[in-house]
DNA sequence: TCCACTTTTAACCATTCGGTTGAAACCTCA
DNA sequence: TGAGGTTTCAACCGAATGGTTAAAAGTGGA
């Protein structure tokens, strides 16, 4: 019998391909193996479905982005986490059904994200931000617009973790030239848009 | 009498909102001020008001974009303009909208993209590329990976331009700090996205 | 005035979707 | 064996949705 777990894992990577909207109870249901009417008794309606599925994916990140704050002193080994934290995951699977469900709720002014998921948004935004604040006040940084640095390394790294589908097609339409570099390994990807971030915002 | 283009434009609007799937063609028409049999009769089906849509929010930048390339030979400031043109649109909305819709986009792997708009999209990217490898070319530069930047300009810039809401809602929940530095004008914003980027891959 | 084109009105259809229900089956543990 | 919780099954509901159409009404120019 498929647990709650594998039922939320099946709904998450639904919600990243279709969308809220799009994503069909019955689909998840029936992939999850699982019938529907089991679902609503054991998780509740779309919404819960939804809002369960944001919490355990949120979670652990934040978790790990809060650690970090006092676990790692040096503010440029920490922006490396948490550049990391956004582009990979626990599988890169995981971490593209994260950033194409943060993509699209963003898209949609966050209107449909339950308020436990924003919140906790917000604190991974705080770390960012802190952390920059942190690299100001050391000399280490220019004095930045915090936000705009948390800008740039979400959407950096989240908009290379989904965009795959889309680097394919666009490399299939447009041949004859060399397209390596548009396919890095998550590892690469994240420690480079980390290091093209610490390079534009450290001091000279 | 309303013309395709306003019918368009209420279009556009939707889709950025609401997505494809979430966008309703009785409401477009209701909203455009005409009948949804006129809408049929004179643009088409929901597929082709959604190309159609899309390639009037593209085109003009694309155009913009690849002009650039001929009539600004300055690669830093060549960079400057393709960032506003993420941010910054005809005005705040309307980038507001093309880059909601574009980020919908990628988040569905691009798969409900039309294929005239995804060329579209590989030209921006190209310009993009293009400028970047010309600035290696002349050492100005380091070497960077040319989609990276890419990823960087358009990840920072269009989050930026959507993400206003979301904004809006994190500094609700969590008060007490100034939240100055997260809402600046579409024009410092593309400033300071051009600035970090170009401080990350210039060279020393 | 007549004609071709455009727009509206209003209905219709087949499909889909989230959600519910009630009865039957199953399981576990005492 | 029996009770209580869990799961399945299949059908159903009501509301929307995208798409289409036939006929009437309106429009402007030759």
């Amino acid at each position: 019998m498929p647990t709650d777990d594998d039922i939320l894992d099946v709904a998450t990577r639904a919600f990243a391909e279709k969308g809220f909207d799009g994503a069909r109870i019955d689909d998840i249901a029936h992939r999850a193996g699982v019938n529907k009417a089991t679902l609503y008794y054991r998780i509740g309606g779309k919404d819960a479905l939804y809002a369960r599925a944001m919490e355990r994916i949120l979670g652990p990140k934040i978790a790990r982005a809060e650690r970090a704050l006092v676990e790692i002193p040096d503010v440029e080994a920490r922006l490396r986490l948490l550049a990391r934290l956004l582009v990979d995951g626990a599988d890169h699977e995981h971490a593209s059904r994260f950033a194409a469900i943060m993509l699209r709720e963003i898209a949609a002014g966050a209107s449909t994200l339950p308020d436990t998921a924003l919140a906790l948004m917000g604190r991974f935004l705080a770390a960012i931000e802190r952390t920059v604040a942190e690299g100001v006040a050391q000399g280490i940084f220019r004095p930045i617009n915090p936000f705009l640095a948390h800008m740039a390394l979400v959407g950096s790294g989240m908009l290379y973790a989904v965009n795959e589908p889309v680097r394919r097609r666009i490399a299939d339409i447009a041949p004859g030239q060399s397209k390596d570099h548009m396919f890095l390994s998550p590892e690469d990807a994240a420690r480079q848009v980390a290091d093209m971030l610490l390079n534009g915002i450290r001091k000279p």
